[in-house]
RNA sequence: GCGGAAGUGGCGGAAUUGGUAGACGCGCUGGACUUAGGAUCCAGUGGAGCAAUCCGUGGGGGUUCGAGUCCCCCCUUUCGCACCA
């Protein structure tokens, strides 16, 4: 062996050494020269659709979590390859939002300019890190040829009657004059950008009713690949809770009688309701407070007003007033107090609630802080009905009905149904299903995002724009910052706000928002296969083939708004006739995120890994190879400067048995058993996006390959070039050009496996004495038990601890013997 | 508070169904080659002990011939969501 094939030695060039700059930039050349990454759709036998969340252009360029998260989706698409299948593996850039308009308004830059050179230095980013991207179907949500799809959309959901305008709220900073995102109001109600304090609109804004869909999106879950954290996420979202609606009897200072509704999951806690609480927004409100509490309540309905969103969430202390009136409790019909307070929430339930402060622990506090009465009507397995509640009782299981007239002794179950049907007797309960998930609120009053196709006529009302006349472009306007006037943007822009209505023809009016970032990359993957079917969002014949997605993988952190939005809009346009399926990601797969050092990392800590800087020190082999052997994929890891040597050192040990391996005689025994021990892991490990331990099985590989610095046999080294591949593309391509092979390594078939060669002749069976390891057996893998007790009772080791005959005697074939004395 | 994930050597992490705890890598120790070594190669490396052996998977109980893995209680970290009636 010449031992002076290392990479540092620069006295021997007639020999070759591994040079990850050079083979990388070669092979990336003739990718692209060749079109290895390229799928031919329309002719593909196998599809296979190996889809990865797209990414955000950020100016900061890629960042060491999008490599992660791609490099993981390309090895399981470069395996597929290699196991028969035609993959595609698009890539493009989800680059409207708020991102690109903050940033572009810190720096000065307008986002028209920003994002074309965000996209080319990402591009640049990616190509180096040799990802099997076929480029020639890239997309851009911020593409006018794309988000004229987008608006289309818009538009079907419209005519299904799925989007609709109400009035919500919205965190409004008086000082910048602009709307905030939640993710924007910090510290408890503070504009992240000027600090004043936030207040509460209400705006007219457009909605999806996603809620319709509720049933169909939880249920539907029970039937796809997803991972499991995910899955739970989604229902958790969607929260169904089966309760009932209750109607209480109530009179209006007019006189009139009203009543009010109320959702809860306990009716058979009614005979505790001793008091209502309305949101402060509830529409009964105003018609409910007397003449004396006039000036009480309004001060409240102002104050919460002005809250903030977050800011209302999020406070502890209850608060609220009585509105003067009172209702009746319809089980024990007595006069209870109505109140208001900002616990109770308009968009949840009915906007009200009955107060049990007996067997809730929120209204348990309010009744405390407003000294209502609290009383016991569920009771435990150790009280009575006249034990004393120092905090609300809520446990179910164990409870008993108790100071509930004729349903005392009830269980809590029987009695959630029995107080129901009696109540429903009289008209006034009902039992019903509510889901926590509510409609899907599209407007945004920004400007880096896709008009909404909608013109506002005095004539004609909410007119839709034409399908022909779309896009409606979003004008180039050099100052989209917010200013004194409070509206949109775009409504400062005239020519472009005002418009000839489609219907009659005189000026109308532009709906000045546009629309959420979530709607642009909730059907990305259904355009990526179409890109250049530019009259169509997605054509007929490609979208068969290649849709719904076979596999998807992107972070958890997307596990409900994303996912569930995709899953929406796949099942509306299935509704509409658009789609055969109804579900668009058939196999879906969280990673992890990594760390670093066991920090997050971010740009205040100064630990951001810049992948450039890597690929252009360890190579993208190697570093690719090292973020996947970091951690296990699905959990994330942590990312340690000091052990990438590592996976770079085990690239340089296959490169250099390659340039040593010998073609004279035959390979060893052992070593090709260890060979196809190795072929069958990687295969296994691979699907499970096992990426960490398939590493560590070639390593091991390569070890067991070079022990005792043997020649390795030609036969022992080829494969593994293969087996690499998915992980290391360039050095793979590279070792089977000088190994002979014609084409691309990708066009070459997955190493088979021969089980008859990975077995094993003998094993090592444990012996164990009362579950203790005393001893080891090398053993024929068929051995049977009073055989192994035989060979293992011949070990003094193991017969020391054994007295007389064994009591008992546990035996695992081919793993262990357990010899009970 | 609710929900998810996770606690294993000096470090990152293995252990597919209850069956050899610590694979693989980093680091460290010793050696080889060398003018040199932060290169490369070889060997070793959970702790205690001369040894036999004992102790070891966040803590405490339990089930079992056998528990990192299953059950009960508790602690910690971390990520979502925040009064969801």
């Amino acid at each position: 062996m010449d031992k002076s094939a290392t990479r540092d030695d620069p006295f021997t060039p007639s020999v070759v050494v591994y040079d990850p700059q050079t083979i990388e930039r070669k092979w990336q050349r003739i990718w692209q020269e060749r079109g290895t990454n390229h799928t031919d759709l329309q002719r593909a036998q196998r599809p296979f659709y190996a889809l990865m969340m797209f990414p955000y252009p950020s100016a900061e360029g890629l960042h060491v979590g999008n490599l992660f998260a791609f490099t993981g989706n390309d090895i399981y698409g470069r395996f597929q390859r290699l196991m028969g299948h035609n993959v595609f593996e698009p890539l493009g850039y989800d680059a409207f939002g708020i991102h690109s308009e903050n940033y572009a308004l810190k720096v000065g830059v307008h986002p028209m300019d920003l994002i074309p050179r965000n996209i080319a230095n990402f591009q640049r980013q990616l190509e180096s890190a040799g990802l099997m991207v076929d480029w020639r179907y890239t997309l851009a949500t911020t593409d006018p040829n794309y988000y004229k799809w987008t608006q289309w959309l818009f538009l079907q959901l419209f005519e299904q009657g799925l989007a609709y305008r109400k009035k919500a709220a919205v965190n409004w900073c008086p000082s910048c004059k602009t709307v905030l995102a939640n993710e924007q109001v910090v510290s408890g109600g503070f504009c992240e950008r000027c600090g004043t304090e936030v207040e509460q609109r209400l705006l007219e804004q457009w909605f999806f009713r996603i809620s319709d869909y509720a049933p169909r999106l939880l249920e539907n879950l029970d039937h796809i690949d997803w991972s499991e954290t995910t899955k739970t996420a989604q229902r958790n979202w969607i929260g169904r809770s089966e309760g009932a609606e209750l109607e209480f009897e109530t009179k209006k200072v007019t006189g009139e009688e009203c009543e009010i509704r109320v959702f809860t999951t306990r009716p058979d806690t009614i005979f505790g309701a001793t008091y209502m609480v309305l949101a402060p927004e509830h529409p009964l409100v105003e018609s409910l407070t007397t003449a004396k509490e006039k000036k009480k309540v309004e001060a409240y309905r102002e104050r919460t007003t002005k809250q903030d969103l977050v800011a209302r969430k999020t406070s502890i202390d209850k608060t609220g007033v009585f509105t003067g009136s009172y209702a009746i409790n319809p089980a024990t019909e007595k006069e209870i107090p109505i109140w208001i307070s900002d616990y109770v929430l308009m968009e949840y339930g009915t906007g009200a609630i009955m107060g049990v402060p007996g067997h809730d622990q929120r209204d348990f506090d309010f009744a405390r802080k407003f000294d209502l009465p609290i009383v016991r009507v569920v009771c435990g397995e150790r009280d009575d009905a006249n034990t004393p509640l120092a905090e609300a009782f809520t446990q179910c299981e164990s409870g008993t009905l108790v100071n509930s007239g004729i349903f005392d002794g009830y269980d809590v179950e029987a009695g959630k149904k029995a107080i129901v049907e009696f109540l429903s007797k009289a008209g006034s309960a009902k039992p019903v299903v509510h889901y926590r998930l509510h409609d899907w609120c599209i407007s945004r009053q920004r400007y880096w995002g896709p008009p909404i196709p909608i013109i506002y006529c005095d004539d004609c009302g909410t007119v839709p724009v034409p399908e022909k006349d779309l896009p409606v472009v979003l004008p180039f306007i050099p100052d989209f910052k917010p200013d004194d006037s409070g509206v949109s943007p775009l409504a400062r822009h005239e020519e472009w706000y005002r418009v000839a209505c489609p219907k009659c023809g005189k000026t109308g009016r532009r709906e000045t928002d546009v629309s959420d970032n979530f709607l642009d990359n909730s059907w990305y993957f259904l355009r990526y296969p179409s890109v250049g079917h530019d009259d169509v969002p997605f054509e007929e014949k490609v979208t068969k083939k290649w849709l719904p997605v076979t596999s998807y993988i992107g972070g958890n952190e997307h596990a409900v708004l994303h996912l569930l939005y995709s899953r929406f809009i796949t099942m509306a346009l299935h509704d509409a006739g658009q789609l055969a399926f109804e579900e668009p990601f058939t196999r879906f797969r969280a990673h992890g995120h990594i760390i670093r050092e066991g920090a997050k990392m971010s740009k205040t800590q100064g630990n951001i890994v810049n992948p450039d800087e890597y690929i252009e020190h360890w190579g993208a082999d190697a570093f690719r190879s090292y973020l996947m052997f970091l951690g296990p994929y699905e959990q994330g890891g942590d990312f340690r400067d000091a052990s990438i040597s590592g996976t770079r050192r085990f690239l340089d040990r296959l490169f250099a048995s390659v340039q040593t391996m010998s073609s004279e005689g035959t390979p060893d025994h052992t070593v090709m058993r260890k060979l196809h021990q190795t072929i069958r892991k990687v295969s296994e490990d691979i699907p499970r996006l096992s990426y960490n331990t398939a590493i560590a099985s070639m390593m091991e590989y390569i070890n067991v390959l070079r022990k005792g610095e043997r020649t390795p046999h030609r036969d022992e080294v080829l494969p593994v070039i293969t087996l690499v591949a998915p992980f290391a593309p360039h050095i793979a391509e590279e070792l089977w050009e000088q190994t002979g092979g014609t084409g691309s390594v990708f066009d070459s078939a997955w190493p088979s496996f021969d089980p008859a060669l990975a077995k094993e002749d003998t094993i090592e069976l444990v012996v164990q004495v009362n579950g203790k390891v005393r001893g080891r057996i090398h053993v024929a893998p068929d051995i049977t038990e009073a055989a192994a007790v035989v060979a293992a009772l011949a070990e003094p080791a193991v017969s020391k601890f054994v007295g007389g005959t064994p009591k008992k005697v546990v035996f695992v074939p081919g793993r262990l013997l357990n010899i009970v004395a």
